[in-house]
DNA sequence: TCATGTTACTGCATCATGCAGTAAAGTTCA
DNA sequence: TGAACTTTACTGCATGATGCAGTAACATGA
């Protein structure tokens, strides 16, 4: 008996309903859109439509390339009203998986320098990631998406992307600050700027924007 | 021969650092901050602490409670050195997970009617997250933290959680603004609206800050 | 022509999750 | 007081997901 359908396999079949693919473009295509809400590994991508095809929400046609075969996987009717299901169904939390702030939440074992070294990756990490998706999308400007008819849906995926990027670089910036008045890493408590960050946050109002200021 | 060390179990290496915690123990206080940045399964929190003791930088002691033992896990010299020297290394790029999302991107084979449904229930997920976390740190103001000496770094922590729910139901906000003015969620293209976004973005601007207008 | 890079995957060991199951201890309310 | 329910405190097992190594053809340029 074939095994579940997980959100994954309804990930790659959204993407078979835009056109087939053989698995490396799955892999290809996942890498330029995919992996920003859903990032997975290129061993599922292949694994996945051979689920698909298991349940009958997929075909694969093996194409010969020179000696060499490849298998072009094609959504089937099954699939799309399979994807249209889903589609009506609630969407699971969103998760956010950051080292880097596994390090800050334990500082404390490490230096001030280790500290600053971890957030730092992380807002170089995040600035790569907007360059990249600015640079896409802006080529969208002129006419060069490869499926112009869904220009408006990966904009407007992109913008979150966007924007995330900007947090994660403006709150870098914000925390560094913040350290950069600590004497060391641990056994600091309840300081003075902590407390106004924590008042900030009883008026909900954002550190990014008010930040506390020294007295 | 043990299984090696993933950045999980540095993450529980971590926590014993503060104090020694039993398994379920583990599993309770991860669940009020670890998992902000590393949401791992509780079945894994049990998993970890056992994984540290074969490697020597934990000690486990079986403790009785009435009739039932419990084991409490303390961390080692060792491990005290093998967390430093992990607080020194680079950390992975940051993850984000959205399933929301991925009904966005291949929102073309749903009703606009899920596409927002699907953004509201993102929203309401950023919503009560933000509350959680706004309700534990606010206690802080009163010395309510339970490691007093670690209070700026759980409410450093805290102003990441909070920035990224707030962005997240602004962004949601907009999201559904803008999806309001579609007639249908496919074939759309690149409208005057997401020509403008584009702009936007190649201006280096935020689409949240100065959306896009009508005209 | 030779080296390097891209295309196009598969197998396997291990990591990680979800779920069910077990059972004692504590709590609540009739 | 005792029955029902929740919390504490885990373990086993099936399955999902990842990383890495391996294979091999085709493509490009020096």
């Amino acid at each position: 008996m074939p095994s579940r359908l997980t959100t994954s396999s309804y990930a790659v079949l959204g993407l078979l309903a835009i056109r087939p693919w053989a698995g490396y473009e799955l892999t290809q295509q996942a890498a330029r859109s995919l992996r920003f809400a859903w990032p997975k590994s290129e061993r599922l991508l292949y694994a996945e439509p051979k689920k698909l095809v298991e349940h009958g929400l997929a075909t694969a046609l093996q194409e010969a390339v020179g000696q060499r075969n490849r298998t072009v996987y094609t959504i089937t009717e099954d699939g799309r009203s399979a994807l249209q299901g889903w589609m009506a169904t609630l969407p699971q939390p969103p998760l956010l998986e950051a080292e880097a702030l596994v390090r800050l939440l334990f500082a404390e074992n490490g230096s001030i320098g280790d500290l600053t070294a971890a957030l730092d990756q992380m807002a170089n990490d995040a600035n790569e990631m907007r360059e990249q998706v600015a640079m896409i999308n802006i080529g969208y400007l002129d006419g060069r998406h490869p499926f112009p008819e869904r220009t408006h849906l990966s904009v407007l995926f992109a913008t979150f992307q966007l924007e995330l990027c900007d947090l994660i670089i403006k709150w870098v910036d914000f925390a560094k600050t913040e350290i950069a008045t600590w004497p060391t890493t641990e056994g600091l408590g309840l300081t003075d700027r902590t407390e106004a960050i924590l008042n900030n946050i009883k008026d909900q109002q954002s550190v990014l924007e008010s930040p506390p200021t020294d007295r």
